[in-house]
DNA sequence: TCGTTTTCTTGACTGATTCCAGAAAGCATG
DNA sequence: CATGCTTTCTGGAATCAGTCAAGAAAACGA
């Protein structure tokens, strides 16, 4: 589907802002929203970064988007949904690359114990370090 | 072991602010670092809140506290550390509890490929709704 | 084309956390 | 049990990602 066909079915207006937005993380996934507003501004100009996260978080919120925030790093987007596939973070710069899941389909996705809580998302994050910055920490370290 | 042996062994030097976050958690795990200020304060009297910060961080460098980070709350620390279990946490209140492993030891802890990454953490958190924050989400559509 | 509704702009603001400089402990040593 | 070095604590300013608010501009169903 075309991001304008996708923000059409999601019942939210087509702009200019939305279809760059859409367009600019198709190729360059696990972005955040200044490089992602970065982006828009070199295809369309001056936009303020308030639109961008409005767009953003209409698109997380209707599902055209997922949103993926790494403790201590700036929240991500990507375009790859509805496979529930999982995120490998670097703890140094925050790189994010998808990981498909080990176990088959659902992996975790049953808690052992729910305590009465209703569960609607497993989340599995591997933290570590991307192959820059374990160079770079050798570096420093020797 | 004490709160007093743990900083110990940690090499870190013994200060009152330090025994009570420790002690204070140890009764309250899953707080936040308000919630860890209040509590110390309401044991020594005035402790900055700089003071506090600065204990969760140096305890949880060193393996004396475990940091949780939920995207969209504050952090909490827990005194449970060494055995890999995982969170629930209430999206609507950040409330978290405990989860063991339901596969065993350790679940999901090998991605499917690591490009290149060298992963020291699995994370899995749960994300849903606690009993408190279903009952009132119930009401207000009501 | 019009009018309603949504979205965008600008700019101020928030909440969690960190940075900084100096004062006050802790603790290994003599 | 003094001494001095080092770590930690205080207080206050600063940062960063992200949100709130009010008005202007653009989308789109009629």
């Amino acid at each position: 589907m075309t991001p304008r066909e996708l923000l059409k079915d999601a019942g939210l207006r087509i702009t200019a802002p939305r279809l760059a937005v859409l367009e600019w993380l198709a190729d360059h996934p696990h972005a955040t929203a200044d490089q992602v507003a970065e982006g828009v501004r070199a295809r369309l100009g001056a936009v303020s970064t308030q639109a961008v996260y409005d767009v953003l978080n209409a698109c997380a919120r209707t599902g055209l988007l997922r949103r993926i925030e790494p403790a201590g790093h700036p929240a991500r987007y990507e375009t790859r949904i509805g496979d529930n596939h999982h995120h490998l973070v670097c703890r140094r710069c925050g790189r994010t690359e998808d990981v498909d899941c080990v176990h088959g389909a659902a992996p975790c996705l049953e808690p052992s114990a729910t305590g009465g809580f209703t569960v609607d998302e497993a989340e599995v994050l591997f933290w570590g370090l991307c192959p820059d910055c374990r160079t770079a920490t050798k570096e420093l370290q020797a």
